[in-house]
RNA sequence: GGCUGAGUGGCAGAGUGGUCAUGCAGCGGAUUGCAAAUCCGUCUACGCCGGUUCGAUUCCGACCUCAGCCUCCA
């Protein structure tokens, strides 16, 4: 298998450091709205990587965290004058009835930063130690850049660079710009105590402190969205590798970002787009096969036309499997399995792979190829990037109609009674009628199905 | 300005030094009361300019355009 590693920017070889079992540390989100696709994107590509490397025979220890301190959670709760901890707990809950609308398996540890003070201070204690946190006066303390020799690495940047970076604030405590906070010093909000005084810990070292305690010093693949690389992740190597003198993880994923008109879509342009508002237009599944219809790393344009050629596709794939029954016990088509794996495990290429299954399905549909172990295989496999995983009839009429499942039903029966008298102005005036409502009519061997359109 | 990535047919999107991606849409046909669904057939491509090569969309160089990061961000 091979997987591009962000820190060489190159394809390797993927070895884990235990054979056959992965270690992998995502970073998750901070807490204070909804969660808008361009998450999705992220925790979607890297929940169907964590089931393609189980499906693959690996044994995965997925851990995904949750920053639930933070600036903005803290102005928020203010504003709305709640508790910080009670208004991410809130967004908390409501993150995980999205990721369950969409499918996205839960990680097997979920830690959140509130819960790991103690690990976060004496990560910052051994930094200190080690002479790589320093403060002036009563100041916050800062991890110092220049002690560090590898410090840029991941983001290919040179302390020169950062340096040339034009930065609005400068903190005159700072031995160097690009010097960052390991405990901020504040008596609002939400504090705790600290060698250094009440505080609360700086954005990063939770992420090196909750994957070192679940996955150890050295682990295989930390991830996360692109727009974490530099300088979050850039700083939990350097807190994490100073603090230990280990390797930390040995592989880095970033997943592309998701644009809307051009740009990313983020909380901060507020350009961006809601799970729960998709999911009233577009079945969970539509929106997990756009996503992978676009490599993981690279930048997906969101646009209504393409969730629309995305439900086209995935309706076709329905359509084949809704008058096939899979038996419980089949021969699974081997070399169709494998030369799927194959396609996968470079890097992920799941259009690549897609394009394959779809190439399958329509050597099925022709009728030229449809043993029904090579059909069951291609279901087997569309379940393992969770595809094809509702009931047919519920995937058809997903979605919010005008119309009660009784008023359809009339209506179609009162259009097949006009057929049988071919009265067909009638027929098709009531065709038309529902149309418009968004609902499809279909005669297949004398039966009348309906589906959302 | 620095660093990184990308520009493929109407659209989405892989890939490759010389035979086809794949799918959606379109078009023609079969089927249907007419449609829809399904089936058969089918068109359109590699940003621009040079170079290497017998041959380049694929390798090299310049240019143009776009995006991401450099400030919070998945």
């Amino acid at each position: 298998m091979k997987i591009f590693n962000s820190l060489t920017s190159k394809k390797e070889t993927f070895k884990p450091k235990i054979k056959n079992e992965v270690s992998i540390y995502i970073c998750g989100l901070t807490p204070y709205d909804d969660v808008h696709i361009g998450h999705a994107r992220t925790f979607i590509n890297f929940d169907v990587i964590v089931k393609f490397l189980r499906f693959i025979g690996f044994k995965v220890k997925y851990v995904r965290n949750i920053t639930d301190i933070d600036d903005k959670i803290i102005n928020r709760a203010r504003e709305e004058d709640v508790p910080a901890l009670d208004f991410s707990r809130k967004y908390i809950e409501e993150m995980h009835k999205d990721f369950l609308s969409l499918s996205i398996e839960s990680p097997d540890i979920e830690p959140k930063v509130s819960d790991h003070i103690d690990e976060i201070i004496s990560m910052i204690q051994s930094l200190e130690e080690k002479g790589y946190a320093y403060r002036k006066d009563e100041s916050d303390v800062f991890f110092d850049i220049q002690k560090f020799k590898d410090y840029g690495k991941l983001a290919n940047r040179t302390l020169d660079q950062l340096s040339a970076a034009e930065r609005t604030i400068a903190d005159l405590n700072k031995n160097h710009e690009a010097d960052f906070v390991l405990w901020k010093i504040d008596t609002d909000g939400i504090t705790w105590p600290s060698p250094w005084g009440e505080g609360r810990p700086g954005w990063h070292i939770e992420c090196s402190a909750m994957s070192i305690k679940y996955l150890g010093e050295e682990f295989d693949i930390h991830g996360g969205g692109l727009d974490l690389k530099f300088p979050h992740h850039e700083n939990e190597i350097a807190q994490a590798k100073c603090a230990t003198d280990k390797k930390f993880a040995s592989l880095w994923m970033h997943t592309g970002p998701l644009r809307i008109e051009d740009k990313k879509m983020s909380k901060s342009l507020k350009n961006f787009i809601t799970v729960k508002d998709i999911l009233k237009d577009f079945h969970p599944e539509v929106l997990r096969l756009f996503f992978l219809l676009t490599h993981y790393r690279s930048p997906i344009a969101y646009s209504k036309e393409g969730l629309e050629n995305a439900k086209r596709v995935l309706d076709k794939f329905y359509t084949l499997f809704s008058n096939i029954k899979i038996p419980s016990k089949f021969n699974e088509d081997k070399s169709f399995r494998e030369e799927f794996i194959s396609v996968f495990q470079d890097d992920f290429n799941s259009p690549k792979a897609i394009s394959l299954l779809q190439a399958y399905a329509g050597k099925a549909e022709s009728g030229r190829d449809v043993s029904t172990d090579r059909l069951c295989t291609l279901k087997v496999l569309l379940n393992s990037l969770g595809l094809l995983l509702d009931e047919t009839e519920n995937y058809f009429k997903y979605g919010e109609f005008d119309l009660s499942i009784e008023e359809i039903e009339k209506l179609i029966s009162d259009r097949n009674d006009a057929r049988e008298n071919k009265k067909f102005d009638l027929a098709d005036k009531i065709r038309n009628q529902l149309a418009n409502k968004g609902i499809v009519l279909e005669d297949l061997d004398g039966k009348t199905i309906w589906k959302k359109s």
